[in-house]
DNA sequence: CTTGACCTTCCAGTGACTGGAAGGCCCATG
DNA sequence: CATGGGCCTTCCAGTCACTGGAAGGTCAAG
């Protein structure tokens, strides 16, 4: 399969795919003729990483569960703490969007939003 | 007032505000030594910034945000409408990682987390 | 033989800082 | 008068995960 293909595959653009290979998350093979070829298993490992992203997983814990994912003696704990500590990230920054949402909501309603230059949320900026 | 006092007053790192400078979102004055020399109108500047950047107002909108806060004439119209659409990016951002945090949270549960390699988190990552 | 869809590499830009190096300035103490 | 410590300055590079674009090679169809 050449880039195209399993950018299509995969669902991931060909410059995040060749990205991916530059930092060494796949390393497919090449043609005489210098295109990528992507193995069955490399689709595998490009579909696993866009799910994993997908969920919000840092570049370097795809690495790490990669890794464990082909170790095939790995222990469940290991992948379970770096979720659950991601986990805990995606609960503050939901927490602070949420502080966010709440202050700039109010705001916004307070807001005539008219020709008028009295403006609630100019003020709240300016305090 | 020299950085540091602006840094404290602001709450804003020295380093943020010479990078405010930099894309002139703040222009203050300098002392023969070089040193630059902040006015009232500077920190309280700095502390309206401070404030849009907390509710997660981009660099280019705060821009925006505080020569509409300058403007004595300004229609508090052009306000509402910036902070609506921020409010709708904030509501998306939520919800995107609301649907992380459900799917994260399903799999860390399913997860035994002990010294057996069985896991279902990489198991559907592996999809 | 040409056209158009692929593919390649390399460089630069994104947003909003942040860290660090190398060096100047100022004040107080010995 | 020297020195030390805490300010301040500029400039460069790095962060994160791509993304856009230029310049050019390859391949199959018509």
């Amino acid at each position: 399969m050449n880039i195209g293909d399993v950018a299509t595959a995969s669902g991931l653009p060909a410059k995040t795919i060749r990205y991916y290979e530059d930092i060494a998350l796949v390393t497919p093979k090449r043609e005489a003729n210098g295109y990528r070829v992507f193995s069955e298993n490399d689709l595998h490992k490009l579909r696993f990483l866009a799910r994993a992203r997908a969920l919000g997983f840092a570049i370097e814990d795809c690495r790490t569960l990669l890794a464990l994912y082909e170790d095939k003696g790995r222990s469940s704990a290991e992948v379970k703490e770096l979720s659950r500590k991601h986990l805990d990230d995606i609960d503050q920054k939901i927490a602070q969007l949420q502080s966010m949402r709440n202050t700039l909501s109010h705001l916004v309603e307070a807001c005539a939003g008219d020709h008028r230059p009295d403006c609630p949320i100019l003020n709240d900026l300016g305090q």
